[in-house]
DNA sequence: CGGTCCCTTGATTCTGTTCAACTGTCGTGG
DNA sequence: CCACGACAGTTGAACAGAATCAAGGGACCG
């Protein structure tokens, strides 16, 4: 593994470095732990499980699920540059176990860490704030109900948003997650997703190979 | 309207003030407005407007609405004690256009006084982090696709638990939303709610007259 | 007392689910 | 390197749950 730090991380400008100067950079790169890789589908917390740490996915992809009775029901993606686990602050434990799509990398702050770091510069106060209001505008934006075909479209197109936000093409990419995983996660079921899909590369809205996607319209929200 | 302030609201343990003592309350209490009522259909804020304040509920409804093309969607509710406006942090304007349900008075605080607050008091800090997070938690549990059915007995016992806490019974109250609203909500046909309230008087799971309500059994979650 | 909005109920239609069989893909080990 | 097995995805046919359409009843407000 690449001998990376905070300061020369592409992804600095989206994280919590985003607020600091040189100098403090430094002393946040002393508290970031950078883990070891995590295995596709291996958790990295679990429902219940005490909160100590905020995560963010450095690469790869990860989900979060949550249990009704015996039904599962994905809640989340993350994706590279996104922060994971700011629901375990509320109560001081997760609520999903979260998990991770492919092989992937994640930085590591402890809870304790980042309270002190928010204490000591006003800006990454102002930062953790805005991190999580960001979450919660998203997740606003992903309560959408409407025709399985509008629920698809939406979501697509919300990914194309988030992977552009790092950099990547806005109508090109791979898939992340399973179609399995996109119907749970849209309250459809796979089949449907399957259709849809046929359906929309018949209209010439996409192109679809595997997990292969090449969004060939303008779609709009 | 009484007198009223931050060191004698029944909602003070649910507030900002829990992690204050009297002196700092009383610092806060000067910050804090207390709004004329909001009547009922009547907007807190509009979408793509400028986030300039949060705003908490001192009693009433309110709904939040999004807009996707013609459609309009409700994206979440707000009772006593709950935080409204948190959405605008993240990039300095609010996403929805947020309206009374029902007569309702609400107190403000700016953005700005907030982050003067939280950066000289830390236990305020560590509070609106936990706040925030509460509200993805909700968000996170809200974020549930099943049965029409079993959708609407987990609103209800969504809702339930929230009056509980701000302590009301959480066996009997009154619907502060149309049925209509619910039914946007969960991504239903009004009459779809209609007829399955029904059925569950029918198998005497609960009682309803017009929007009082009276739970029976004592379902899961 | 009249109007509007909200809600209920029934009949019909349709979107998406379920069930089933088959194909394709990927990783592992012989 | 190919064969195997497990899992992921596709496609079709039948079914079911919820939407839509339509009409009427009830609550609340001025």
């Amino acid at each position: 593994m690449p001998n990376i730090s905070c300061k020369n991380c592409a992804l600095s400008n989206l994280c919590l470095p985003f607020s600091l100067n040189k100098q403090q950079v430094e002393e946040l790169d002393q508290k970031i732990k950078r883990r070891k890789p995590i295995k596709r589908s291996e958790a990295l917390y679990r429902n219940h499980e005490k909160f100590t740490t905020l995560f963010v996915v450095r690469s790869g992809a990860f989900k979060s699920v949550i249990n009704y009775e015996t039904r599962e029901q994905i809640t989340n993606f993350f994706f590279a540059g996104e922060i994971v686990g700011l629901e375990g602050i509320a109560n001081q434990q997760y609520i999903t176990t979260t998990t991770a799509l492919v092989d992937s990398f994640v930085c590591e702050i402890s809870a304790e860490d980042l309270t002190q770091f928010t204490r000591k510069f006003p800006s990454v106060q102002q930062q953790a704030l805005q991190m999580m209001s960001q979450e919660i505008v998203h997740n606003t934006q992903a309560y959408f109900h409407g025709e399985a075909t509008d629920k698809l479209l939406h979501f697509l197109l919300h990914l194309s948003k988030r992977f552009q936000r790092y950099g990547y093409s806005s109508k090109q990419f791979q898939l992340p997650m399973a179609k399995q995983e996109i119907a749970n996660y849209l309250g459809l079921a796979s089949e449907t997703i399957s259709r849809i899909f046929t359906k929309l590369q018949y209209d010439n809205l996409i192109e679809i190979d595997n997990r292969y996607i090449t969004i060939k319209e303008a779609q709009h929200g």
